[in-house]
DNA sequence: GGTCCATCACTTTTT
DNA sequence: GTGATGGACC
């Protein structure tokens, strides 16, 4: 058993670790040590207060936070002990919670998780348009309300746009009810509803659970601070760890009003600050401390570090894009070499994804290894979705949209009128288009010609069906997923639609996608129907296990870059309309009208998007501002971001000019060798 | 009626 | 670079 003092933490880590009298919130600044806290916090009520580990839960946002938490954990507290533990997202505990009480809910427990962009299709059809930008309007207001609570007759429209969202919400709810499936904002909000609802439900969680921690709280939306309130009930045990600075997903429903809140819900509320930065050097601290002050505070922290004084943050004028890229490429390369420092010391962070092709581009010819965080996940690839649609078949036949995927996928003489007649008689029958097929009226709809192809397909399903569900000794997974894909044939299916090249790419990825299901299958000791359930929350994040370690320059947005930390920062974009970014004026706010309130708010939430990306740099950090971009066809003048300016920079660093500029390719390359020192 | 090319408009994104 | 739209043409 380890001794807390022994530990090496800083008075305010250490009260923190100890305090266990009521409700806790610790604001811990950016690399303040959060983590350590939360990973000691946790060995402490099992190691020392005798805590069972299976009645703590800590939760997190990501998968990978909360796969980071558990490898900590399992460093200080030995296996046995911490056996049962639950360590996972707030997600992932939505639907072990769901499949427990399903039976409360009229829901079956087998039930199928879309992802946005399985509900972004339902809403399509809905709308009867393919305008995306419309739809994604629809499905995120829908989402903002689920994420508020509020359900469709909650609602008092007060835009035309409104009442349409209110109309489709409606829709959508009946429509994932009857697919008897989720969303992901349902993963969180049914779980909220049902143990409002039901007493007996509501109370067997809280006795279960004697310890609750939260991690990024400031990122919570109501539903999940609710969750939060119902799951700690009348013991209040529980820590929230979070910083109001770094709260950068309002846009999605997350709402800092979390952090104000708890203290009125909670008037015996122990709060502790941790100030101590453990990662940056002193003129990163200053700039970022600087730039944050400008922003309304409700908990005044000022971050400070022993790390010395460091080097000036330097900010450089570029003349347009491509030489931005270049000449942060070129630092880089020139940096790598004469410091000796790896790539992967190295990050270009931006504000939006589309800026990441340029680097890309310049980065490949000066040969500069990268990794791009983020971009299209491996789950959104159209190979991956169709395989998966068979899968969740197997796992739920009333899922239709899954059944219409995986029926059309590779083709087999089913074709849109058959579907169509199989949804119109589905309807009547008040069934699945799977279920359908079995009907006996069935053969007074559908010709037998076209029933055919139907039932040779649905006996299949059905023949895995029965077996995915049987315990692993006597069905493993990997054999049926063997049977599965020698049945879809979906190899032959990719050479025929695709190049051999882009075939051979997608093939890859399906037996990427196969070899990693039959790990997890067997490491987890899961049945086919288990693996199928767990699918929907994994990101590519779990899958990069191998490809994780490799020493390149990471290209990251800045949100995507919240938790991570390199010695070396390019901030690049750094102007007045990317970051703060604007939009369209009527959209999102003007200054001078009505909408002032609006504004200001977005104005704050990309100052702590400033903010995280400074306190991203260890040791150096530079800043780049493009005097013209291109966006559109259009090549706009750019003034650099009032951010920079609040940074309070001495005058000279500001006025760095790129050292490119007005060269040619070969003189860049020129300048490029000068600028390494021979070794 | 279907196909082809020009034109336009483009946050952030985990689960 | 992408993806959707719309007009022109077959």
């Amino acid at each position: 058993m380890s001794d807390i003092d022994s530990l090496g933490l800083n008075p305010s880590q250490k009260e923190a670790v100890l305090y266990l009298d009521g409700p806790c919130l610790v604001l811990a600044g950016a690399g303040s040590g959060k983590t350590r806290v939360i990973t000691q916090k946790i060995a402490y009520l099992i190691n020392q207060c005798g805590y069972e580990a299976r009645s703590i839960i800590a939760l997190t946002f990501t998968n990978k936070a909360a796969k980071e938490m558990v490898e900590r954990v399992n460093h200080i507290v030995d296996k046995k002990s911490s056996k049962g533990l639950t360590v996972c997202t707030f997600h992932a505990l939505g639907v072990r919670f769901l499949r427990q009480e399903a039976k409360n809910l009229n829901l079956k427990d087998n039930f199928s998780i879309l992802d946005s962009t399985d509900a972004g299709q339902i809403i399509q059809e809905m709308l009867a348009t393919t305008d995306k930008v419309r739809i994604r309007v629809i499905q995120q207001q829908i989402s903002l309300w689920k994420n508020d609570l509020l359900g469709p007759d909650d609602i008092v429209p007060t835009t035309p746009d409104e009442k349409e969202a209110q109309r489709v919400y409606r829709n959508y709810e009946a429509t994932l009810k009857a697919y008897q499936s989720v969303d992901f904002d349902d993963l969180i909000r049914l779980p909220v509803l049902l143990m409002r609802a039901n007493e007996e439900v509501k109370e067997r969680w809280q006795k279960r659970i004697k310890y609750l921690l939260v991690d990024e709280y400031q990122d919570t939306n109501v539903c999940q601070y609710e969750w939060v309130k119902l799951l700690t009930g009348w013991h209040q045990k529980f820590t929230a760890v979070g910083d109001d600075d770094q709260a950068i997903y309002a846009w999605r429903g997350a709402t800092i009003e979390n952090l104000a809140k708890l203290t009125q819900d909670y008037s015996n509320l122990k709060i502790i600050k941790l100030e101590q930065n453990y990662r940056s050097v002193e003129t990163v601290l200053n700039a970022a401390n600087k730039v944050i002050s400008n922003n309304p505070n409700l908990f005044q922290k000022t971050l400070w570090s022993t790390l010395g004084k460091g080097e000036p943050i330097q900010v450089i004028s570029m003349e347009n894009e491509e030489a931005e890229a270049e000449t942060v490429g070129m630092r880089i390369s020139a940096a790598h070499f004469n410091k000796k420092a790896q790539w992967k010391d190295f990050a270009v962070l931006y504000r939006g994804n589309h800026q990441a092709r340029i680097f890309e581009q310049a980065f490949r010819q000066l040969r500069i290894p990268y990794s791009i965080s983020g971009g299209q996940s491996f789950f959104d690839k159209a190979e991956i979705r169709d395989i998966l649609a068979y899968m969740r078949l197997i796992a739920n036949d009333d899922d239709d949209p899954a059944f219409i995927r995986a029926v059309t996928t590779p083709r087999r003489g089913v074709g849109q009128t058959t579907l169509t007649h199989l949804g119109e008689f589905a309807v009547s029958k008040k069934c699945s288009l799977f279920g359908a097929i079995f009907e006996p009226e069935i053969i007074e709809i559908i010709a037998e010609r076209q029933l055919k192809p139907l039932m040779v397909f649905a006996q299949f399903i059905q023949g895995i069906q029965e077996r995915a569900a049987k315990p692993v000794e006597q069905q493993s997974a990997a054999e049926l997923l063997d049977e599965l894909m020698a049945y879809i044939r979906y190899e032959d299916y990719l050479y025929e639609h695709h190049d051999d090249r882009a075939a051979q790419a997608r093939w890859q990825n399906v037996l990427d996608l196969i070899e990693w299901l039959k790990r997890k299958a067997q490491d987890d000791d899961m049945r086919f129907i288990d693996l199928v359930q767990h699918i929907a929350l994994i990101t590519m994040l779990e899958r990069n296990e191998q490809e994780e370690e490799q020493d390149a320059v990471t290209l990251s947005t800045l949100h995507a870059s919240k938790g991570l930390e390199f010695p070396y920062v390019h901030m690049v974009g750094v102007e007045e309309g990317l970051l703060p970014h604007m939009g369209k004026e009527d959209e999102y706010g003007d200054p001078n009208k009505d909408n002032e309130e609006l504004y200001v708010q977005r104005i704050q939430e990309e100052r702590r998007l400033m903010y995280v990306g400074i306190t991203r740099a260890q040791y150096e950090l530079t800043l780049t501002w493009c005097k013209k971009r291109k966006k559109a066809r259009e090549e706009l003048i750019r003034e650099p971001s009032r951010f920079i300016a609040e940074m309070g920079l001495e005058d000279k660093q500001q006025k760095l000019s790129d050292p490119f500029k007005g060269m040619s390719a070969k003189e860049r390359l020129a300048q490029l060798k000068q600028m390494i020192k021979p070794v």
